[in-house]
DNA sequence: CTGTTAGCGCTTTCAA
DNA sequence: TTGAAAGCGCTAACAG
């Protein structure tokens, strides 16, 4: 492949005139700039931005890590990211950790290796050692998005997930539900711990003890949903509704019961965090709390780019209202 | 952040040591290894693979071009990719096109300009023209998927299209439907045709003269689906049943007709190609013909790979088969 | 306006 | 087993 010494051959001036046309500099008589964008043509030459990244200090790379491709939660997300980068020149790249922290190690790693200028992510990683030394020695601005990470130096964008439990359990308990089980998302989490927390303030709030028994431990993946729902059918007196601390384990629980025969909501309600917008328009189903991906998206992505520009400052933090999308998944008792 | 030198000067070595270190390279004394690994450390040293890449010419990047990230069908490719890329220590990068073959070129351009070592791409754009010159220049192993680029030396990972739409079609004749409509994909994309001609192919094979307002264009997304179910619907006498060339428009037709107060499959019986796994299992409604996404996409990449690794020779076309899943959204006429 | 030249950070001969 | 030094392809003073 053509490198830069051969255009300027071919356009008979120096490297730092190819230089400068690629560059878009002024400064460069249109003549000459003519005869070298002329060889550029003539020779196919491609930069390599990994050469003048070298120099530049710069890859114009802002790196989206996220813990699953296949959820619709996050790629909604990156819509939104990549809007904002667009209008700053930036190109977005998406990796992909599958909710595995030492795959995100290693992913994170890769990214740092690469120089990118910026990162967005929504952390697999259970405490912040797992990756934040990373982080830190890269000093790249960061974005922490859905999931905090405690203890590390970096603008969060968030969702209400307080909130967003108490509106589920508000809404349950106004239809008279008072056995309602929860399955949490991945353990050490933030957004696990937060959501447990409304569901069990909330509870008390209608005077309604929270039993252990009616917690069960799920993994933010359909596996987890579907395995608590089991253990939550297998109690001596099952719950009458279930919230899922997300989007995949509520479908993962609605396989399960199918597998049962049961029938949502005649043998139990269900709702559940974040919408699978595809899928309501496909049937509107699942009643669930959603959260403002898109404008997440654009925020978080808003947030990093700002720092890269320079802005200094403490780290900032942005938390979203979720709503609730009322459907058919549940029914009064 | 530290460079090699500040390694190796603080290991007392130089820098080719610190290099051999680095790659894991045998013939280093381990003493002297030792050392040098405790430099590491002291230095939060991450090596810059952008400088690496400039004298190995390899980056270790295989990166995947798609038109649209929250099409679950892509999606699910992409896993199908990483699962064969990390198998040969290859990171995936994902970029998104939006079904846009301007933001297209500019994608493809800016990973030749990384210097990616291998391309997977479901192309957005019409014409062989529209990119090639690009790819050919960059001289970088490439695989298309899904959709083929006519004129383009590369390998294609595809699925059987005509049979695909033989298969809806048989169905919905075999239900008793007579006017079937038929939405295409978006102009110019090969798959648009292939499905297109596997209909018409279809209709006639049983004595059903496909009349031309059976036929409206769409664009592989909701809104195109949307508007051509209502040219469908101001027909004179309009279809009793409806294909529609991907997942995405079916449910922008699903959508228009919940306006328009129709039923499915009471008013209209409503076929597609592609699955979309999560909604059909928050209830498994719409019947689609699906294709074996997460095989092509390791198919895809291992092709890619195998020519990163210099299997040279002609290129290769594989052609998966499409299933049908039968579900609820038809009905016997 | 244009060219010369010294890096950017790392790898890779080649000698020792 | 180790080090010196010449690149890899580009940019950025600096001088002219």
């Amino acid at each position: 492949m053509a490198n830069i010494y051969d255009v300027a051959k071919k356009a008979g001036v120096s490297v730092a005139t190819v230089s400068r046309v690629i560059n878009n500099e002024k400064y460069v008589a249109p003549k000459t700039r003519e005869r070298v964008l002329k060889a550029l043509n003539e020779t196919g030459f491609i930069p390599n931005a990994n050469a003048s990244s070298l120099t530049k200090k710069r890859t114009n790379i802002l790196a989206v890590v996220i813990p699953d491709l296949t959820n619709p939660f996050f790629t909604e997300i990156i819509r939104g990211i990549e809007d904002q980068a667009a209008q700053r020149k930036m190109a977005v790249i998406v990796a992909n950790t599958d909710e595995n922290p030492t795959k995100e190690r290693r992913v994170i790693r890769f990214l740092m290796e690469k120089r990118v200028d910026a990162l967005v992510i929504a952390s697999a990683a259970r405490t912040t050692t797992e990756i934040s030394p990373l982080l830190y020695r890269g000093g790249v601005p960061l974005v922490l998005l859905d999931r905090q990470l405690k203890g590390l130096q970096a603008d969060l964008v968030r969702s209400d997930d307080k909130g967003g439990a108490k509106i589920l359990v508000n809404y349950l308990a106004g239809l008279g539900h008072r056995r309602i089980g929860f399955i949490t998302g991945k353990k050490g989490i933030s957004t696990t711990k937060s959501r447990l927390d409304g569901y069990l303030d909330a509870m008390k709030a209608h005077g309604l003890i929270p039993e252990p028994e009616l917690i069960v431990e799920g993994d933010f993946q359909q596996k987890g949903g579907r395995e608590a729902i089991f253990k939550l059918l297998e109690l001596p007196e099952p719950p009458t509704a279930v919230i899922a601390s997300n989007n995949l384990e509520a479908i993962g629980v609605l396989g399960a019961l199918r597998e049962k025969g049961m029938d949502v909501p005649r043998d139990l309600s269900l709702v559940c965090f974040d919408d699978i917008e595809l899928a309501s328009q496909v049937y509107p189903f699942l009643t669930v709390v959603a959260q403002p991906v898109r404008t997440m998206g654009t925020v978080a992505a808003q947030l990093a780019l700002e720092r890269l520009e320079g802005e200094a400052g403490k780290e900032r933090e942005v938390v979203m209202q979720m709503t609730l999308l009322e459907r058919k998944s549940c029914r009064k008792v």
